[in-house]
DNA sequence: CTGAAAGCGCTAACAT
DNA sequence: ATGTTAGCGCTTTCAG
């Protein structure tokens, strides 16, 4: 095969096509988009020599005409992890629908992510912001140049908000484990490193009262989980139940607590926060979220503020729901079958 | 907190920044890219009042005066499912690093996933574009615009090539059931659906001779797994080993065998391929594959060859490990510890 | 080293 | 209904 297209052919502009179909570049920037009034005879000679050139219109231009960039970012630090894949998922899905592109930023351990965002501001019509990736200084910057969308995360005056029920969730969850007669708990995650963690922390410590601190663990993953958990192990009198901040971690706490060769749930109890997948699998009680809606609902909430900026801010906690497995206890007959159900979105079912 | 912003204010101009400045427009352009002769005095004035007013450059007006869009795209069918999330962070991770920004596009089971091609492609300086999302003509028309790099895909002539190894990792699988005895084969998944199964069955097919063929799946997920297993078992003569195109229908297969009351290795040796979480608590042997690097490979090839489009496409296969764990059988000592250790880029380690 | 001016390709008044 | 033309905000010759 040789080597092709060593120079790329320069793309055909709207002057090209105007010549072709005997017109003016103004007739065939009406007659490409439908909304304007063109002699349907006219509209085919454009559209078809269009189509003869190949011509799509430069983008550039025409967001620098239109004063609109027919798009929207979506900023998150991560992909892996408690599915916030899908969240962007369910973005992507709406947005595009919408006629949006979408552009991406992950922040990761990035330094610079406030300059990354600010930047990506100028290539947008609007952003949704996922957690806690930069500080509410630089939402309140970007905010004041265009609307914004917050997802779990906590409220900034002004900018909308979605989150999903982690305070209401954690008190449920801590009515369940206390039916289960568990009167020793330990929350597992720090309540100040993430603003999930810190809601599911302050709902089930106030369930619970002065039962539980948080024991903090260096991370969310898996390896941070079962290193707090082995040290919280080890210390005399642990706690019956361990409520993790989420999957990985409790997963990690799992493996904690095989290690030491104690049985889950018979001398420890464990839960978690996502249902991941691996949740299923090992039959860890943990707390479904509507991911995919609260992507889904940032996209059409960001593409209503564009095209009118002016109602209130919004805010919304959308429902979750509690997967009881077998790592939280024997089942009692107490449970509702409705919270052993998959959240409105979720394409998967209960396990056990 | 009283509505603000009902209307935002007008971007900061050149314009604006000349003329505080007390220079012209050219001088501020060159003044805020440091690549060009602009004495020191002007340039920290310029930088002074660009600061003054918060001034960034519009993206549009740069990118149609530039003739670059300082982004590129990727196209994937889903995000969920095997990593694939993993594939555009690694991919975000480095087209960040080189300064350019990352736009999206699922196809899912979108209708118009062609035109959506299409119309990124005049969004971005170049795509990479992951599986089967489009048709190979769509492939070709939008190379012959822009730079493209397949990744987990068949090549397209003249078009850059990433994968991970299907076919001699499938050999090495086989070679591993063999040698725990089994000889009745059996291979979950359409090869006809996705180009990694295609690779995946006949890598297999062909270490094992004719002992195997395929039971196409309705799908890649869990239930279709899950059914397809069944209906496999409740047929006279089961295979002892079912090899699974991806993990997620081995994870269906492990509940149909144990809905089935089989046991798992005992009476049926499971293996998947990906690696998700979910295969480490399942006792999964499968296949870890670099799916960060598939990214950051594709990333990184796009960047150069939107500098210098002249070289011949490139296709690169990188390397896959396998996992052997508990579902495969009887943990044999010859299996080499390198084989059980993480692929290169996963921070995961081998459980079983 | 800096300024003036000509585009980049398109949309949107404003004419006709 | 269609053509003319003035921007949109920036980069980049080309002069000076």
């Amino acid at each position: 095969m040789a080597v092709k297209a060593l120079t790329r052919a320069r793309p055909v502009t709207i002057y090209q096509v105007a010549e072709r179909a005997g017109v003016s570049i103004a007739t065939v920037s009406r007659a490409l988009r439908d909304d304007t009034p063109v002699t349907d005879e006219t509209r085919r000679r454009v559209r078809q020599a269009a189509a003869d050139l190949d011509f799509t219109p430069s983008r550039p231009a025409r967001s620098l005409a239109e004063g609109r960039h027919a798009a929207t970012g979506i900023v998150f630090a991560d992909l892996v992890g408690p599915s916030y894949a899908e969240v962007v998922l369910g973005y992507e899905a709406v947005a595009a629908s919408l006629g949006s592109s979408v552009l991406i930023l992950a922040t990761r351990d990035r330094a610079d992510a406030a300059d990354a965002v600010r930047d990506l501001a100028r290539r947008v019509d609007g952003l949704a912001v996922l957690g806690r990736t930069v500080g509410d200084d630089v939402i309140t910057a970007v905010a004041a140049t265009l609307p914004v969308v917050l997802i779990a995360r906590d409220p900034v005056p002004g900018v909308d908000t979605v989150r999903t029920g982690n305070v209401r969730t954690a008190r449920a969850l801590a009515g369940h484990l206390r039916r289960h007669g568990y009167r020793r708990f330990a929350f597992l995650g720090d309540p100040d490193g993430a603003p999930d963690v810190a809601g599911r922390y302050a709902g089930f410590a106030a369930a619970v009262g002065d039962g539980c601190s948080p024991v903090p663990s260096p991370g969310l993953d898996l390896e941070a989980g079962e290193r707090a958990a082995r040290e919280l192990l080890r210390r005399g009198r642990p706690p019956q139940a361990l409520v993790c901040a989420n999957d990985e971690l409790a997963l990690g706490a799992l493996r904690a607590a095989e290690a030491a060769g104690l049985d889950v749930p018979g001398d420890l109890a464990v839960t978690g926060w996502d249902d991941l997948l691996a949740a299923r699998f090992a039959g860890l009680t943990t707390v479904a979220q509507p991911m995919r809606s609260l992507g889904a609902t940032a996209a059409r909430w960001l593409n209503q503020r564009i095209s009118d900026p002016s109602p209130a801010a919004r805010r919304r906690v959308l429902p979750t729901r509690l997967l009881v497995r077998r790592s939280c206890g024997a089942h009692p007959a107490e449970v509702d079958p409705a919270l052993a159900s998959p959240p409105p979105d979720s394409h998967r079912r209960c396990l056990t």
